[in-house]
DNA sequence: TATGAATGAGAGTTCATTCAT
DNA sequence: TATGAATGAACTCTCATTCAT
């Protein structure tokens, strides 16, 4: 139904055209602000409220509570996140480069909205209880799109054979995360995305026969 | 269900210097094991103290607040590991096999206490608020050691000499962190340091010549 | 579950004059319900309109707020109890025949109209501070019924004369309201109808000399 | 402003047997205050806190929350009345007398105590949903020393045998709750026990041969 | 040192009511 | 009339921290 703009800013003149839209997005927008700016669990539902220059309660109309706003502005992030990863893939060949596509849009994604890079990297795996579970789902389907890379590249013969393809993807994107991790606690006073080559070359080498 | 940390014991011989010094070894104990199992939010103290079989008051006469039981139990336990990692490489020559070490005591550290490895996994980094400045110092020390390995193979000539360390030593970290992670959401179920040396040579690959 | 209070629809044909006046009803009828469902604390304005099929915002078109729902509600069915009572109450002659009347239509009332019931002997009296002075009115009426024919019957000599005529009417109205109360905590598996007479009698014979 | 329960003082000797009597005693007493003047639903518990002159969170340490309070207050006025009876029973023979010693003692436990009456008549009953269950549980124990006394009579032949004993005791008992809401209602300006004998000959007359 | 009863600030959520359409 | 999205006041309960003993 609602449209999930990386960029909020960009989509606000669009988004002006539909009264009802407007407000949901807003909120959304103003959840992943705040969520960054305190942390989940000291934001107040009313802080986002506030900036989101709404009620109290109408947040309550479009989400059920305040888990609710972290969990939906995620998913959103993600699948538009998975889905522009699966068309540019689909388009890419060989093995090597789908890695290091996948590297740069990893790293863009977050490197161009540094509120929702707080969340993904902070606020986001702050408990094994709350949001684990969910978490884990989106790992798998990441997971999948480097580990079918890595196996297309075991198969082709480009890539050393008898490395577990499980293990394998786990340092790339261990070694992605840590780059996005860094950039946050830097201030961010860096280009993300510029690092993406780097990082990506590292592990491809490794992988590599 | 309980484990008893093995770096917190190497506290006890300074703690039974004063009375009742077992008391602050338990609180800790117990602090690691709820905030594992409940969050570091959810946990009460009143829970942690339920657990170490101590009055909630008198937590209080040892921490100045519930923050500051998370913050000292996860200080020990790094100083002790970073103590260890330093005594153990100045005894290897070679740079890879620095790394691979790191590798392999990192993941042992982690892989022998489930608990104090969700602390440092989950609720470490759940704010970028409230103990990232704290973390922060850590992974520079840690990321000290893996950077001077890595610029004495670059040094050396066995290392590619136009990689930037940090970002190297980043890879290295985020692949390893990323064995944690995945280890702690698997419940666990296979021995954390059998990965050690796969993840440790792909990334060692990537950076030699 | 649901069931259509009769003494409504003496209302209706008043309420066809303006257009849509059957909203009016439906939305009576479906406050009665879903008072006597969740109680009239628990119940929502939303659920009224919900079950009437009209929009939250109609309600206010007829009703200033929700406790004038549950008084107009109350007031129309106990208007018509009055309005039968007077009028078969003036075709009976001998005054125990009278309170034996009013024990049977007191009784057939409520036991024909179980929502109704529920709100008469359960919200209605929940709070001296809500309902009490409104629903005192209405007692006074009723208690004046009961005290004609109780006065009436001392004046002709067939009822004992120095009995207070308010404590008697108490009484009278206390039994039968007891009858109503026991038979909804009863879940209502007798016809309440069938223990006026047995009620009336043993009052009756209290009263008589 | 506020009353001092006389019964809840008598209990007090029982009260030690429960944590920290004096505390847990004032909040009681505020709580039955509170809940008469504004009505359960409307009562704050920082307004029973309030007048107990306690914390808010005190309340919680004693009470699971606040309708406990409410079920617990009712609890032990209605135990220490049922408790009074049965030990005032055992010493009359007479049924009928038993019967006048009810209405005594049901008219003074509630005339000399102008709030807990308040309770029992108003707020015990304003909800078949919340509170319906835990009253008839009461209204059982005390309907069967009613019907026991009734019993008696009819064994003895002093009372109509073919009168349903169960009918009978709920318009023994009806009378007199209408005498104690009507009481309530006037303002409690007469002194209720006054009218527990002209109420129960009523009814006694009305049972006897 | 040790206790644990007491404190009281703090926030998520509901829902009666309004009002622009 | 009719709608239903939007409002925002209101309140229970939790729990980190204190302090009298």
């Amino acid at each position: 139904m609602e449209s999930a703009p990386k960029q909020t800013s960009a989509i606000e003149g669009a988004a002006k055209l539909r009264p009802a839209g407007d407000k949901y997005q807003r909120i959304l927008d103003a959840a992943i602000s705040v969520f960054a700016e305190k942390g989940f669990q000291a934001a107040r539902v009313s802080d986002v409220a506030d900036r989101a220059c709404v009620a109290d309660g109408t947040i309550y109309l479009y989400f059920r509570n305040k888990e609710e706003l972290l969990v939906t502005a995620v998913n959103i992030a993600f699948d538009a996140f998975m889905s522009r990863a699966r068309s540019e893939l689909a388009l890419i060949d060989s093995p090597a480069e789908k890695l290091r596509r996948i590297a740069q849009l990893h790293l863009e994604a977050l490197g161009s909205n540094h509120d929702l890079a707080v969340v993904f990297q902070m606020e986001l795996r702050q408990s094994a209880h709350l949001l684990a579970p969910f978490s884990r789902q989106h790992m798998i389907e990441y997971f999948d799109l480097l580990r079918q890379a890595i196996r297309q590249g075991q198969a082709e013969g480009t890539f050393r054979p008898n490395l577990p393809d499980k293990i394998a993807a786990k340092c790339f994107f261990g070694a992605l995360d840590e780059m996005v991790t860094a950039w946050l606690l830097d201030h961010s006073n860096y280009k993300l995305s510029e690092v993406a080559d780097i990082a990506a070359d590292i592990i491809l080498i490794g992988l590599q026969k």
